[in-house]
RNA sequence: GGCGCGGUAGCAAAGCGGUUAUGCAGAGGACUGCAAAUCCUUGUAGGCCGGUUCGACUCCGGCCCGCGCCUCCA
């Protein structure tokens, strides 16, 4: 039976889906105007992970991951850049597109753009105003009445009057209450015209948090089983989006919760008001990009994830241990035979809220018992690496795959020359001079390993 | 100020009321021409103070420290 911490219940709840058989899940993805962090490289692995582990279960999964495409920051940088706001989205959805399948991330069911989705979500705020909870403002704007949506705060744990809001911020003139936020924001004649849509309101464009109340009701229904985000979308961004959604429907909008903690940098938290970010572009240029989707599933999805070169390496290391072990095994997929008790204990960590450190640790151990004689285990952990979306590429092919600059710049021809000038000098019993050889090699980064199939090398 | 999370061995990171987590690093040994890899052996970790218990890292309370949210942020 798979739990889940449900961040809506502070507790790990036994996961039943709302429609025997088959789960729908809902995550905030990216707003796309600059390249993707690390941070969002969590989200991507992370329930990339979960949903991989759902359909392990045998369960059929609808993933819908939205995309941001229209926002103040979306605006300011196109217009900053002097392009176009779909050049720019544009661009940087490609370069999402890029950097999540280089982690391993599958795409999802559904990538929703949020401009794309204008109508429902007029749709859903003219509801709102039928219900009384939306008002306009003098400015045009129309709001959501936060005090007239009863169970609001549920969800951050928090009453109004805790949030005591305008104690950090000013609070905006026309606002009815403090915490009561924007549903649809009426046009200003600076910003252009490609963010400008008709509505029963006037001109303007969608506030931030109803494009995923709209887009996750159109494509998942107005209930579903999983809403999943980064911790700091708790509050108020899903706050929000739960009193949209059932202050329109009067539905229950979603069953379980779920929040991944966040990534660290010098334990300070990263993010791009910090600006103590690394993009994952920067990061795949020194290390492997199943690295590091290693560094972030051998952690807790809900604890935080401290970043560092040293940590990265350990990881590295961990990985290519990992690999080792898969050495010799024949390519092909193998089905996981989950009678092995191996298999079993990976499956009883993931039941207990995707604990992805205890599943690996399992790998480990299947990892020592193969080394120790048992081929048939380094088959089966490599098919249950894969149910991580990890261990499936040719163990050499990682083994000697390394940062740009490992090496020393030697190519695998020259590689080869220089093992095979030290295999004639070792015939030779010329032993100071294969010394001599494997030393330089090891200098360059190149380890040499002499096996009874002959000399294999890896990068260190 | 309010709310919440966490403090585990050199580093990282889990589960668990009593039995080896796991990885990296370290020490000793086997193997090897020497190495590497691998295997074997090896670490009396659980912020502090009380309480519950036959027994607590694991439950309860207090304290200290760190972090997060309360503002755009994954």
């Amino acid at each position: 039976m798979l739990r889940i911490h449900n961040t809506l219940a502070r507790e790990k709840q036994d996961f039943t889906p709302i429609r025997p058989g088959e789960v729908r899940m809902y995550v905030c993805g990216m707003t796309v105007y600059d390249y993707c962090h690390l941070g969002h490289a969590r989200v991507m692995v992370v329930f990339d992970m979960v949903r991989r582990w759902l359909r392990a279960s045998g369960l059929r999964v609808t993933y819908v991951r939205n995309i941001t495409d229209i926002d103040d920051k979306i605006i300011r940088r196109a217009v900053e850049n002097g392009e176009s706001i779909g050049a720019l989205t544009g661009r940087f959805i490609g370069y999402m597109d890029e950097d999540a399948a280089a982690l391993g991330v599958q795409k999802p069911d559904h990538e929703p753009r949020a401009t794309h989705y204008v109508p429902q979500m007029q749709d859903m705020i003219g509801r709102l105003e039928k219900n009384g909870l939306a008002y306009r403002t003098a400015e045009g704007d129309v709001n959501y009445a936060v005090r007239r949506f009863p169970g609001y705060g549920r969800l951050s744990g928090k009453s109004l009057d805790e949030l005591r809001a305008g104690e950090r911020v000013e609070v905006d003139t026309g606002k009815g209450d403090p915490l009561d936020f924007v549903l649809w924001k009426a046009a200003k004649d600076a910003e252009p015209e490609e963010v400008k849509w008709d509505s029963p309101w006037g001109r303007g464009r969608p506030g931030w948090h109803i494009e995923c109340s709209a887009m996750g009701c159109t494509l998942l229904g107005e209930t579903f089983d999983i809403h999943g985000g980064g911790q700091d979308l708790q509050f108020p961004h899903h706050e929000n989006e739960i009193a949209q959604t059932e202050g329109a429907t009067g539905k229950r909008f979603v069953n379980t919760w779920m929040h991944n903690g966040f990534v660290r940098v010098d334990d300070e938290k990263m993010s791009k008001s910090l600006g103590n970010f690394f993009t994952i572009r920067e990061i795949l240029k020194v290390f492997d990009a199943e690295v590091v989707r290693f560094f972030i599933l051998r952690a807790h999805y809900r604890s935080p994830l401290n970043y560092s070169d040293t940590h990265m390496n350990d990881a590295r290391l961990a990985l290519t241990r990992l690999y080792t072990a898969l050495k010799g095994v024949p390519p092909g997929a193998v089905d996981v035979d989950w009678s092995l008790p191996h298999a079993q204990r990976f499956k009883a960590a993931m039941d207990d809220d995707f604990g992805t450190p205890e599943a690996v640790a399992v790998l480990f151990e299947m990892a020592n018992e193969a080394n120790r004689g048992n081929p048939a285990l380094a088959v089966q952990l490599r098919a249950l690496g894969g149910v991580l979306g990890l261990l499936q590429r040719d163990p050499q092919e990682f083994l000697q795959s390394g940062p740009a600059q490992a090496g020393g710049g030697l190519s695998e021809a020259e590689i080869a020359e220089r093992i095979q000038a030290r295999l004639d000098a070792r015939k030779a019993k010329d032993y100071a001079e294969a010394d001599r050889i494997r030393k330089a090699l090891a200098e360059a980064g190149v380890l040499l390993e002499d096996g009874p199939g002959g000399t294999s090398w890896r990068r260190a």
